[in-house]
RNA sequence: GGCCCUUUGGUCAAGUGGUUAAGACAUCGCCCUUUCACGGCGGUAACAGGGGUUCGAGUCCCCUAAGGGUCACCA
């Protein structure tokens, strides 16, 4: 294997759900590998086993399949630096945590978590800053086998230099330094034995041959911990690049209460994949051209770090759905149909030409989720409100309708052919025989057939879908109500 | 609060000392037109503030302000 090879991971911790600020990790992570003939790598981080949600496992590889990301190795592909769900690994890591120790870097703490969060609620008090007091640091080698071999439960912590700086280098924040006496002597290994994240990143990424860790910018002030650690093992750190955070309206992180935060959520109330990877892409980075479309191939080619930005973004929906709407556009009839047919399978009481509605809507939907109202008319429609046949730009009044309706009515009923071209060439020769705009005659109609005052598509494609008979019946109870109104 | 980071129009953003400070979304107006939408054309709108450095600063430095992140036996 080439000693140089770019190798990224995403490493999720199965929770249930992927936020966008989650999925454009993985994308960037997975770009950043791609674009350089690299690995990326799916490791789940379930170290914690409280937060262990069934299932979620898999909703991560539906998320990554439906997305086009494929892993290199992972869970459930295997590779050479398995296994790859942190659980599975438990036992690798304890000793080097006992390396650790033998080096003076790392010590046994056998406090009770009652007393840390006295000592917490005491920092509070007194408004400073919390900090394990060491207080196990100095317990005798006798002390501390006595407690061992009684078996107390411990947990293993990182010491840290308590003067000095660290300083690392990040790909997009540039060097980034901290005092050492900030830090804290952080714990490595839980006392149920499992690693804290904190500790099984490190190794892992180190035993896994990660080449760049790519993450979340909330990582930013724990990083130089994972210096400090790689250091002690006389390990070469990765590369880091630090993310700017996707920030919603009003900024703050993003959250379950955050509207459609939720990458499934997305999906289901009819956002494309392909143009939420597109979106969500151009969230913090920028390929310094004037291209806004790109195929995630594409971004295999030219995505780069260099072109990540440093400050955090807003998650705007309004661009999203207009993205949306330009993915469906782009669509063939075909495609859309395919895309499209499920929201009017449910919309939809009776049967009607799935294709001419297509064809009508197409322009009109910018995310699935609006087809059904847009289109439940089609069913049937209520009692119409006769104010709408009041319009001063096609110069329509409710006398007018009363005076219409039933000439095109009769027109209708002659017509042997009943499609798109004869419906059209029908109003608009009506409309020049009674020397009147077609809109005159095309507004009362769309009114009739439709019972609102927009819709999507005009008096010819919606009589057209209709077809003959129900457009007929329509006309008819339209004029049947007018004939009762004075106006 | 300590530490770290960020700051170009409402939003996404280009910009790497010399530009009339791009482009996109949104918004507004006009055109097209069979309502709406699509499409076309055009408009409004930004370098957080203050000091430096420099012939010259959105670009470099410092201070202030605002926003965010982080301070767990979560990741």
């Amino acid at each position: 294997m080439c000693q140089n090879e770019v190798r990224t991971r995403y490493a999720p911790s199965p929770t249930g759900f992927v936020h966008i600020g989650n999925l454009r990790s993985a994308l960037y992570e997975y770009l950043v590998a791609k674009a350089n003939n690299g690995k990326f790598i799916l490791r789940i981080e379930d170290t914690d086993q409280k937060r262990y949600v069934e299932g979620a496992v898999n909703v991560i590889y539906e998320t990554l399949k439906i997305v086009g990301i494929s892993h290199d190795e992972g869970p459930d592909i295997g590779g050479d630096y398995g296994p790859y769900m942190q659980s599975e690994r438990k036992d690798l890591y304890l000793p080097y945590a006992e390396k650790l120790i033998e080096n003076k870097k790392a010590y046994y703490c056998f406090c009770k978590e009652e007393r840390l969060e006295d000592l917490r609620q005491e920092a509070e008090k007194k408004k400073i800053q919390f900090k394990y007091d060491r207080h196990c640091l100095h317990l005798s080698e006798e002390e501390i086998q006595r407690k061992l071999n009684a078996k107390e439960p411990y947990v293993i912590r990182q010491l840290m230099p308590d003067s000095g700086k660290t300083t690392y280098n990040d790909s997009v924040y540039g060097d980034i330094t901290f005092d050492n006496d900030v830090l804290e002597d952080q714990i490595l290994i839980k006392s149920d034995g499992f690693p804290t994240y904190n500790f099984a990143n490190v190794i892992d990424d180190h035993l896994m041959k990660i080449s760049h860790v790519v993450r979340g910018s909330e990582y930013i002030t724990s990083t130089p911990k994972y210096v400090l650690l790689y250091n002690a093992f006389g390990w070469e750190p990765p590369i880091f690049v630090h993310l700017p955070l996707v920030v919603k309206q009003g900024g703050g992180k993003i959250s379950k209460r955050s509207g459609d935060a939720y990458f499934s959520d997305l999906i289901e109330s009819g956002y494309l994949p392909e143009a939420v990877v597109n979106f969500i892409v151009l969230l913090g980075w920028s390929s310094g051209t004037e291209q806004e479309f790109f195929t995630l191939s594409e971004l295999e080619k030219v995505f780069d770090i260099k072109g990540i930005g440093k400050s955090p973004s807003t998650y705007d929906t309004d661009k999203l759905r207009w993205m949306n709407g330009e993915y469906i556009r782009k669509k063939t009839l075909d495609e859309f149909i395919a895309i499209a047919s499920p929201w009017i399978d449910k919309a939809l009481q009776r049967s009607y030409d799935k294709a001419k509605i297509c064809a009508m809507i197409q322009k009109r939907v910018e995310v699935l989720s609006e087809i059904p109202d847009m289109i439940s008319f089609l069913n049937d429609i209520s009692t119409i409100d006769v104010n709408l046949y009041d319009n001063v730009k096609s110069k329509c009044n409710i006398n007018e309708a009363k005076r219409i309706l039933p000439i095109i009515r009769d027109k209708i009923m002659e017509m042997d052919v009943f499609n798109h071209d004869s419906i059209y060439i029908m109003f608009t020769s009506t409309a020049e025989k009674l020397g009147v705009k077609n809109g005159l005659v095309m507004w009362p109609v769309r009114i009739a057939l439709s019972g609102m005052l927009v819709t999507p598509g005009g008096a010819v494609e919606i009589a057209d879908i209709l077809g003959k008979d129900e457009a007929l019946r329509r006309i008819d109870l339209a004029i049947a109500q007018l004939v009762d109104i004075d106006a």
